[in-house]
DNA sequence: GTACAGATTCCAGTCGCTGGAATGTCAAGG
DNA sequence: CCTTGACATTCCAGCGACTGGAATCTGTAC
C-alpha cells in the first residue's frame, strides 16, 4: 500500500473505474501495458491513478477515448498539447450545443404529442397501421421528414445506463 | 407503381430509410417478413410505407426499436395501446429531461474549463500525467467523482452521424 | 482441506445501424 | 448475344465503450 504498487482491483477502487474497463483501456491503447507480478497479475504504480482520473475527466468533457489517447500520446512525446486540447474542447462545445438543441426539439415534439393524445378518442387507436398518438401529422403543418433528420443524428443511450 | 407493390429500394426512397436499415428492421422483428417475388426480391405493399413512417416517427420521440416493436405487436393483436404508448412517452419525457440536464452540466463544465485554460501558463502543460486544462480540480470544490456519474449515463452519439 | 476473494483469459452481447464482398437479376442499348 | 449498369440477395465485420459470463488460476484465512 505505502509502496505505491497495486493490482487492478485496487486501481479500480481508487478511480471508480471497473476492472473490465481498465483492461479494455489497455487493449485499445488508452492505458499502456503495466508490469506483471510473477503470478501474472497486473501491477500498477500510483501515477496510473492520475492517468486514469485524467481519462475520466476528459470523458466528462465529452472527449472520446480515441481523442483522449491522442492527447495522452502527444503528451508522452513531450509536445505541448494545450492548443490541441483547446481545439478539441471547442469542437465538442459545438457538438454539445447541437445535441442539446436536438433533444429540446424532440422534447417539445413529445410534449405536443402527449397533449394532443389526451384529447383523442381512444377508439381511434385500433386502426392497424396508424396511431393517432404518434403518427399523426402536425396540423401546424410541420413537415415531419425534414424535422426528422436532425434528431436522427442524436441516437440513443446505451442500455447499460440504468 | 399503381398496383401498390414495390421492392426494397422504392420503399426506401418513399420513407427515407436505407435498404440496409429496412432489412435490419426485418431481422429484429420490427418489420414482418414480406412476400418475395419469384426472383427472391422482397415485395412490399403500400401500407408498409405507413408502417415504416410510424417507426420513424416513434423513433423521433425517443422510443427504442424494441419498444416500437412492442407497440406494433400489441396493436397487431387488436388491443388498444394508447395507455401503453402514453406511459412509454411519459417515461421518455423524464429520460429526455435528465439527459438534457446532464448535457447542460457537461456544457457548463466545459465552458469553465475553457475559460480557465485561457488564463493558464502554457508551459504547465508539459507535466506528464496532468493537464491543467482538463484534470484540474475545480477551486469551486465540486467533487469530480460524484458529478462524474451523471454524465457517464449519457454516452456518445455514433460516428455515422455525420 | 476448503472456502472465498480476486486475478487471468476469451467470447458474446449491447444498439442501430453502415460498409463491403461476392453473387444474382433485370432492362436497355450496341 | 453480349455488355453495362442499376438494382437485388446473402453474410461478415465494425462502430463505441464497455458489461457479463465461463473456465481457470492465485492467494489468504480458517
Amino acid at each position: 500500500m505505502y509502496h505505491g504498487l497495486m493490482n487492478i482491483g485496487e486501481l479500480g477502487r481508487l478511480t471508480g473505474v471497473s476492472t473490465k474497463a481498465i483492461r479494455y483501456y489497455e487493449e485499445i491503447g488508452v492505458l499502456k501495458e503495466p508490469e506483471r507480478s510473477p503470478n501474472g497479475y497486473r501491477t500498477y504504480e500510483l501515477d496510473t491513478v492520475d492517468r486514469l482520473r485524467f481519462v475520466k475527466d476528459a470523458q466528462l468533457t465529452g472527449l472520446s477515448l480515441a481523442e483522449i489517447t491522442t492527447i495522452l500520446d502527444q503528451r508522452g512525446k513531450g509536445e505541448s498539447t494545450c492548443e490541441h486540447v483547446m481545439s478539441l474542447l471547442d469542437h465538442h462545445l459545438h457538438e454539445l450545443d447541437s445535441r442539446i438543441e436536438a433533444l429540446e426539439k424532440t422534447r417539445s415534439r413529445l410534449v405536443n404529442i402527449a397533449d394532443r393524445a389526451r384529447k383523442l378518442d381512444p377508439s381511434d387507436c385500433l386502426d392497424p397501421n396508424r396511431c393517432q398518438t404518434i403518427t399523426s401529422q402536425d396540423p401546424t403543418g410541420e413537415p415531419a421528414h425534414t424535422a426528422t433528420a436532425a434528431v436522427h443524428q442524436t441516437p440513443k443511450e446505451h442500455a447499460h445506463a440504468h
